[in-house]
DNA sequence: ATATTTGCAAACCGTTTGCAGCAAG
DNA sequence: CTTGCTGCAAACGGTTTGCAAATAT
C-alpha cells in the first residue's frame, strides 16, 4: 500500500523515511493544490512528529525529481505561498475563480501549438511555459 | 520636460513629491523590466538622497493606479523580485530567454480569443491572465 | 558502519510598516 | 497650516540552513 508517489521515489532509488512516506500519501491523495503549510498540517494529522522544515525540505526534493509541480499563482489576499500538485502524464494550465480560489485544470492543444510556434518565430525553442487564466463565475 | 508617468500621476491629481519625479523619470525611460533595486540605482544616480522604501512605496502606488505593471516572472538563479513596465496601450506577453534572462514582448490574437473562449466554456468571464514563454536561442 | 535525513531555531531575503520629521498643497 | 510623504530601522512572512542527534541502508 505504498502511495504514488513513494513508488516513483524508490524506483529512483531515494531513501524512504517515515517523514517522506506520509509527505508522499499526503500529496498523492489531494485533490487540490495545496501550499506547505495545508501538506504540514495533513501530514501531523497522519503523524505528529513531522516539522515544516521536513515539508519544506521534501517537497523541493520531490519537485526537483519532477514528481511534484510548483505553482505560484496570484492571488488577491497577499498570500505568496507556492502550491504543489502530482506532476500528470498530459501537461495542463490552470483557469482560477478570483473570488473562490477554485482551481480549474485545463488542456488546450491549439494554445500549445501556438506558444511553440511563437517562441520559434523569434527564434526560441520553447522550453517552457507558465499559463494562468484568472475568471469570474458568470451567474 | 515631465516624464511619461508624471503626467499620469498628475492627471490623476497625486502629490508630486522630487523622489516620485525622479522614480516616474526612470521608469519612463526604462527600455527593460527593470526589479526595485535596479530602480532604486538608477533612481540615486539622479538624486541620491532616495530611500528603497519609498521606491517600494512608490512602484506600489504607480502599480495600483494602473500605470505599472508587475511581473514575477520565473528564474532558475533563485530571484525572487518583482520587475516592472510601464502599462501599455496594446496588451502582451513576454517570452524568457532562458540562459540569458532577455525578455522578448509579444502579442497574439488567437492565443487571447483561445483563452477568453476557454474561460467561457468553463462558465467563466476571464477578468485576467498571466502568460509566460521560457526558451532558448536556437543556434 | 556510514551516509543521509531530521528537528530545532536562527538566518535569510524581498518587502512592508510605525514613527517622527519634512515637504507639498 | 494641514495633510500626506519620506527616511530610518525594525518587523514581517515564506523559505532555507547549520548543527547535533536520529535513522535508513
Amino acid at each position: 500500500m505504498a502511495s504514488e508517489i513513494e513508488k516513483l521515489c524508490i524506483k529512483k532509488g531515494m531513501r524512504m523515511t517515515e517523514q517522506r512516506r506520509v509527505i508522499a500519501k499526503v500529496l498523492s491523495e489531494a485533490q487540490d493544490h495545496p501550499d506547505v503549510e495545508e501538506v504540514y498540517r495533513r501530514s501531523i494529522d497522519i503523524d505528529s512528529k513531522i516539522s515544516i522544515a521536513t515539508v519544506y525540505r521534501t517537497v523541493r526534493l520531490f519537485e526537483e525529481a519532477s514528481i511534484l509541480e510548483r505553482h505560484d499563482f496570484r492571488v488577491d489576499n497577499g498570500e505568496n505561498r507556492a502550491r504543489f500538485e502530482l506532476m500528470t502524464e498530459l501537461h495542463h494550465d490552470h483557469l482560477i475563480d478570483v473570488e473562490s480560489g477554485d482551481v480549474i485544470e485545463f488542456h488546450d492543444e491549439k494554445i500549445e501549438e501556438l506558444q511553440k510556434y511563437i517562441a520559434e518565430k523569434h527564434g526560441y525553442k520553447l522550453v517552457d511555459h507558465r499559463m494562468e487564466l484568472y475568471g469570474m463565475k458568470i451567474k
